[in-house]
DNA sequence: CTCCAGGGATGAT
DNA sequence: ATCATCCATGGA
């Protein structure tokens, strides 16, 4: 396959693809495969250097934030030891900028799945509904659209082990089918007026509205409070304190963390699933 | 087997 | 305004 080489300093290919922001990549040879809009992809990591399939520099310079100063944002996280922990633990790892409709859509099918099953659904969403393409000896799926999916019926989606999610995944493509919610528009909204319309979407509350925020539009403000980093802030920065209401940990997060405060965010996130799971792995009990 | 997962909507206090 | 419950599914 023909590739094209891409400066790529301060960046970890794996680690971003492997942090919980993005669900359909995967391992091919010595890289990853996927797409970025509906373009299939081969990109590949050799130190500094970033190798993609010929005809997707461009798009993958953007997908991967390459442009991003990475250095000078991880250099105002506060200096706590959580936060330096994690920042160690995570370089190289970037907030990838995804096409909207794709985030939104698969964060809606995100509510308590685990990584590895909203993987599932992601790839039975674009295998059963998106368009083929191939790519060398690679076979890969785009995302469905809007409209695609909001054609199809919540028994469709339900067999893509969807479960409840599916009528929430079906009413807003139709939504957004419609133009009633018309996500490219939203992009020049301010945070807050971003947040309560896509709160407004069946299936999308604070949480889930956060990661769209941080992920599909880049307000790198934005702070997905899941379970995982309410376990963090409890236990690394409200240590032995009762009455932490949700709104106490909201106005935290909103100020502590400062500017890029979802970098942060990601960053906590990632180092404290990955860390859970290699303990899990070597204490099997207690 | 049990417990839990990148939560949200709804109805009861 | 908080709080409890339910919602499907499968990994660990």
């Amino acid at each position: 396959m023909k590739m094209t080489r891409i400066e790529a300093p301060d960046f970890d290919l794996a680690k971003t693809l492997d942090s919980g922001q993005v669900f359909h990549w995967e391992p091919r040879g010595s890289g990853f495969a996927g797409m970025i809009e509906s373009q299939p992809v081969y990109a590949e990591q050799r130190g500094d250097r970033l190798f993609v399939s010929n005809g997707a520099a461009s798009r993958a310079r953007r997908y991967f934030a390459l442009d991003h100063p990475l250095r000078e944002i991880c250099a105002m996280f506060p200096h706590d030891p959580a936060m330096s922990a994690a920042r160690e633990y995570c370089s190289g790892l970037r907030l990838i900028r995804q096409p909207v409709w794709e985030c939104l859509a698969t964060f809606i099918t995100s509510s308590m799945k685990q990584v590895a099953q909203i993987r599932q659904m992601s790839r039975a969403l674009r295998e059963r509904f998106g368009t083929r393409h191939i790519l060398g000896d690679f076979e890969l799926f785009s995302f469905p659209s809007a409209s695609r999916l909001a054609e199809v019926s919540e028994k469709q989606l339900r067999a893509c082990a969807l479960g409840y999610r599916a009528k929430n995944l079906l009413a807003t493509a139709r939504r957004v089918n419609s133009g009633e919610a018309d996500l490219d528009s939203w992009c020049t909204l301010p945070d807050a007026q971003l947040r309560a319309r896509l709160c407004g979407l069946p299936g999308v509350g604070a949480k889930v509205a956060n990661c769209v925020m941080l992920f599909g539009y880049e307000r790198l403000r934005a702070f997905p409070i899941d379970v995982w980093i309410e376990r963090v802030l409890r236990e690394r920065y409200f240590t032995r304190k009762r009455k932490v209401t949700p709104e106490k940990l909201r106005a935290f997060c909103d100020t502590y963390f400062g500017e890029h405060g979802g970098y942060a965010q990601q960053y906590l996130f990632h180092h404290a699933r990955k860390t859970a799971m290699r303990t899990r792995k070597v204490r099997p009990q207690l």
